[in-house]
DNA sequence: TCTGGGGTCCTAGGACCC
DNA sequence: TCTGGGGTCCTAGGACCC
């Protein structure tokens, strides 16, 4: 059997364990630049705030209804996360972390009533965090995320952990939810699907395997099985990344090259120190841009580019002399970027790593990344950068941020007394 | 006026090889 | 008029997830 565990509203959890005045009240945490909604509690869910529309929409019903707006404080958040994920690994022997918020739990072996066991992560994680959670227990990885979804959609019958065992549980639970609402079933999908009249996951799992596999490709097909009750979708262990990206819209449309090459000079310095951190090289990047999509009258222009280094590397100041090399590729003058980003990918592991006989890092850079990492972890922001790095002249819209309550010693403190 | 970010997996088509 | 087949690698882009 597998668990599938989720917080619930996770950010906006994540404000009221600090600021319990915001219990009972809605709350909605927006996205960088104080953007779009990314996460609501479930009073501003009744208020009928849409997840993921821009939040100048809703602005009249914030204020209207004194909804408590946050920007994202994504340290905090991680390290929430961190102390969640760390309690729930207590029950299991296999924990795969699949999103900040969520992780599933290899149960085999475990020979106790399941409903009761997720119980015990409920108040056990609650205790220890304040972040309250949900639980679906199934045999098979996408049968425990509908019985999560059941948990959470009922939580006065269920109790907010839900066990699917038997074969009706399972019959019963797919005839029920939606196939647009099956995992692994997005927009394009679901019409496929609406094409052919299948409308619930009980349709679905009934269709004919070449159809599924036609139309849905072999990720459609392993789903399907799975949802069959045959274990297909395997644990996939908590191991290091395969791609490191930082993107960003940026504050105002860029024109000049000088100007756009700062930015994608401090992403690419941003996603190197993600890579030292995980003791990775990577082999290659994409270093991409893009124009206002929501200007539709201007002409829209989204390039991207591929480079393969010669050597791995995680030194800052190579990857960004390669960035440079494939920015100016793909910038154009006399057009407006709106956002852009760097994408770090192929890795090889520092321990691993066989030097080429030829052509390798310049190997002073790794004493001298380690002594910038090292400034910069102390001094908890960027003190060392490099010098085509400007940092303040783009700085995120944030009206709404809470403090580091967990990260910062001041804060903690604070919480403390 | 404002409209996010970070991931994984899969496929099609072109280039190239023998 | 006829003019092969099979394989790998690379890259762009689509689809999906939270």
């Amino acid at each position: 059997m597998y668990a599938l565990v989720d917080c619930n509203d996770f950010y906006a959890s994540c404000e009221r364990v600090f600021n319990p005045s915001l219990n009972g009240k809605p709350v909605v945490v927006l996205s960088n630049n104080d953007g779009c909604v990314i996460a609501r509690s479930s009073e501003a869910k009744s208020l009928g705030i849409p997840m993921g529309t821009p939040a100048f929409e809703s602005e009249s019903v914030f204020r209207r209804n004194d909804v408590k707006v946050f920007s994202a404080n994504f340290p905090l958040y991680g390290d929430m996360s961190r102390r969640v994920m760390s309690l729930l690994a207590n029950f299991t022997p296999e924990q795969e972390i699949y999103s900040i918020d969520e992780c599933f739990l290899n149960l085999e072996g475990i020979n106790v009533d399941l409903q009761q066991y997720g119980l015990q992560m409920k108040s056990q994680v609650e205790k220890g965090t304040g972040i309250p959670i949900s639980i679906g227990i199934a045999p098979t990885k996408a049968l425990a995320k509908v019985a999560n979804r059941i948990a959470k959609k009922f939580p006065r019958e269920a109790g907010g952990s839900y066990v699917i065992d038997t074969e009706e549980k399972r019959i019963k639970a797919l005839r029920w939810l939606k196939v647009e609402d099956i995992w692994g079933v997005g927009r394009r999908n679901a019409k496929k699907l609406y094409a052919i009249g299948a409308t619930k996951a009980l349709d679905f799992v009934q269709l004919p395997e070449s159809w599924v596999l036609k139309s849905m490709t072999i990720t459609g097909l392993h789903l399907q099985k799975d949802l069959k009750g045959i274990p297909t979708l395997e644990m996939v262990p908590v191991e290091k990344k395969m791609s490191i990206a930082t993107t960003r819209t940026f504050e105002t449309d860029l024109r000049s090259f000088d100007e756009v090459r700062e930015r994608i000079t401090t992403f690419t310095a941003m996603s190197a120190e993600k890579l030292r951190e995980q003791r990775s090289l990577c082999k290659r990047m994409v270093v991409f841009l893009e124009t206002n999509r929501f200007k539709e009258t201007e002409t829209q222009y989204y390039p991207s580019i591929q480079i393969k280094l010669p050597f791995p590397t995680n030194s800052t100041l190579e990857l960004v002399k390669f960035a440079n090399i494939g920015l100016k590729q793909i910038h154009r003058k006399n057009v407006y970027f709106k956002r852009g980003g760097v994408i770090l990918t192929d890795f090889v592991y520092t321990n691993e790593y066989q030097p080429s006989l030829f052509f390798n890092s310049n190997p002073r850079h790794k004493k001298l990344m380690e002594a910038i990492d090292g400034l910069n972890r102390k001094y908890h922001k960027e003190v060392i950068r490099l010098a085509t790095q400007d940092m303040r002249k783009h700085k995120m819209r944030q009206e709404h941020l809470s403090k580091h309550f967990t990260t910062d010693i001041n804060e903690i403190l604070t919480v403390v007394l």
